[in-house]
DNA sequence: GTCCTCGGCAGTC
DNA sequence: ATCTGACTCATTCGG
DNA sequence: CCGAATGAGTCAGATGACTGCCGAGGAC
């Protein structure tokens, strides 16, 4: 190996890393608060790291086993994590729970659990237990999938088990992220932050961070340059900014294209002339879920090879106007595919084109890239290209905002026009808007505060981590439930309220409150919040509009709370079912247009 | 043995 | 999805 | 002219409703 790095050359021979020296690292990262630090020590481990190991370093940083793009989940989360612990130390599964709720992290529950200092076993060893683990299915899966993992905790130590358990959960919780995992290998390499781009351009087209790390720990910045966007391969999306108002948004784009935004699921097709293959936001491969648009991709795209960002989104077939998230998101599944896709249809909106008939088109700009995507496609029902406006006048952002409101819409995205594509970053070249943004323009719920659950991870410290929500019931005298609430207040604001609520703790849930899911905390009704939201949609599980044990209640989609109590009103002076039901159908009106 | 319900998980927004 | 909080980095302020 | 203060940007990690899949386990 030749290269010019500076100390990252394998001067010996290194031994394989054991798991308490990758969990050494995790636990300086956990305590380290700098960035840079962070970045350091990352470096540092990737240098004593053999190239052989990387993939295993690097996925397991990631809580993984593999790429984002491939389908291999552990399926142990909170509750199997809880018995593994249970298994793995021999504690009865209810002091596992009670521990779990004081400190909100299996793996520090874990380590008060287990005397042993330190195991012997690789990071090779535990990377394979874990794949075994995310391989394992079918009957009896789910005892075997918590002895295995029960079985490493009993040959690991303290330190080691605390990270072990965080890995499936997908709560490593060390501070970095992709991010800083790009930097920490330029660093290593360089000393600097300067290879960083150029690493994450090759991160954000293949989708694969160990690859990319590997080929640049072999060869350094050159060792990137066969990293070539590839129809098949998923790249990892853009993503947009937001702003307040706007003279925000027209202060930062100026003259820009404005496009309606879609209440769908963000979907990346790629054809290569044969074959079909789509990926969601998450890199999840769509391709066995929608026949429909795939035939459609085959007759409009015909003869050529392409890939696009799109969103697609259920219509009525009647009235052709667009469907709620809610009946699009059932068309996300692997059974009775080709009935839904008769019952549901789908339109596939394209609003960008990353790609065509052999050319990359990620580093031309958006103008260009638009004037592709309207030439190439044929006439037909399914894929359509976006509309768009150009202009710089708030005036006319706003026109062209409020008639996509009228028509049930999101709102809008706002894009620069000499902007590339920048996949996987998120960026002001992109800027939605989305009514709920403009205070006015949409309406907030004041709801009662019913009770607490004790928070996870850093809120466990604050000892609330969420509220359970109600409004008032009128006509029968009840508090119903409307939504939980885990954003919006400060710290010192969930401190504030929970001390409020403790006042009014109930042992069980208050004989004038009616909900069918239980806070670790109940409160009597006594306070009301502001809680904004972006929607009302029909609800499994709140107990709000619900008229017998089986129906649909009322629920907020995306609740924050605005403002800390509002001390002029009372429990029943809370919004009333009755006004949530009635703000449910103007919205639902607005949809059939 | 077969069918059905439900809890838990993982994914969408 | 939304949101807060910590840190970084570039720019401005003030002595 | 240089260090301190400020503010914008980046990043990570809390948390929401809802749907479908899968396996467990009870009913029959």
């Amino acid at each position: 190996m030749s290269s010019s790095a500076n100390g990252c050359e394998p001067t010996e021979q290194l031994s394989a890393l054991y798991f308490h020296q990758l969990t050494a690292y995790f636990a300086e990262l956990d305590a380290t608060r700098s960035r840079i630090q962070m970045m350091e020590l990352l470096a540092d481990l990737f240098t004593k790291t053999r190239p052989e190991e990387m993939d295993e370093v690097i996925y397991l940083l990631q809580g993984r086993v593999a790429p984002l793009y491939a389908p291999i989940e552990f399926g142990v989360g909170e509750q199997l994590t809880a018995e593994v612990v249970a298994e793995g130390t021999g504690a009865a599964l209810d002091d596992v729970h009670r521990r779990f709720s004081e400190i909100g992290d299996y793996g520090a529950v874990a380590e008060e659990l287990i005397e042993r200092e330190q195991g012997s076993v690789t990071v090779a060893h535990v990377f394979e237990r874990l794949t075994e683990i995310a391989l394992t299915e079918g009957e009896g899966s789910v005892a075997k999938k918590v002895s295995l993992l029960a079985d490493l905790v009993r040959n690991v130590g303290k330190q080691e088990v605390r990270y072990l358990l965080r890995i499936p959960l997908g709560r490593l919780r060390l501070g970095v992220g992709d991010p800083t995992f790009m930097d920490a290998l330029s660093f290593a390499r360089t000393g600097s932050k300067e290879h960083r781009p150029a690493i994450e351009r090759a991160y954000s087209i293949c989708s694969d961070l160990a690859t990319v790390a590997k080929d640049y720990w072999r060869a350094g910045i050159d060792g990137l340059q066969d990293i070539h966007i590839v129809v098949g391969t998923p790249v990892i999306p853009a993503a947009s900014e937001r702003v307040k108002t706007m003279e925000d948004l027209v202060l930062r784009l100026g003259r820009c294209a404005v496009e309606p935004k879609f209440d769908g699921i963000r979907c990346q097709v790629h054809f290569d002339g044969e074959n079909v293959t789509m990926y969601s936001r998450h890199l999840e491969n769509f391709s066995g879920m929608f026949p429909d648009v795939v035939a459609a991709v085959r007759e409009q795209a015909a003869g050529h090879t392409f890939i696009a960002d799109s969103e697609a989104l259920a219509y009525d077939v009647e009235t052709g106007a667009f469907l709620p998230f809610q009946m699009t998101t059932q068309r996300r599944r692997k059974h009775n595919v080709d009935e839904m896709a008769e019952k549901l249809p789908l339109r596939l909106v394209l609003f960008d084109l990353l790609y065509l008939d052999g050319v990359d088109l990620t580093r031309q700009p958006y103008t260009e890239r638009r004037e592709h995507m309207l030439g190439f496609l044929r006439e037909g029902s399914v894929l359509q290209v976006t509309e768009n406006i150009e202009t710089d006048s708030v005036a006319a952002i706003e026109a062209f905002f409020a008639d996509k409101i009228e028509h049930g819409l999101e709102g809008v995205m706002a894009k620069k026009l000499d902007s590339v594509y920048q996949a996987g970053r998120r960026s002001f070249d992109w800027i939605k808007m989305k009514r709920s943004y403009q205070g006015e323009l949409s309406d907030t719920v004041d709801c009662v505060v019913l009770g607490y659950w004790y928070g996870k991870g850093a809120r466990s410290q604050l000892g609330i981590g969420a509220l359970l929500l109600g409004v008032y019931d009128k006509d029968r005298d009840q508090f119903v439930t409307i939504s939980r609430l885990g954003t919006g207040y400060s710290e010192e604001e969930w401190v504030k309220i929970r001390e409020l609520l403790d006042k009014d703790r109930a042992e069980e849930a208050p004989s004038r409150v009616e909900a069918e899911i239980a806070p670790d905390v109940w409160s009597n009704p006594t306070h009301v919040v502001e809680i904004q939201a972006d929607e009302i949609t029909r609800s499994p599980t709140h107990t709000c509009g619900k008229q017998n044990g089986d129906d649909m209640g009322y629920a907020l989609r995306f609740p924050r709370v605005v403002g800390f109590v509002r001390e002029d009103r009372s429990p029943e002076d809370a919004t009333s079912v009755q006004e949530v039901i009635r703000l449910y159908t103007v919205q639902a009106e607005k949809g059939k247009k």
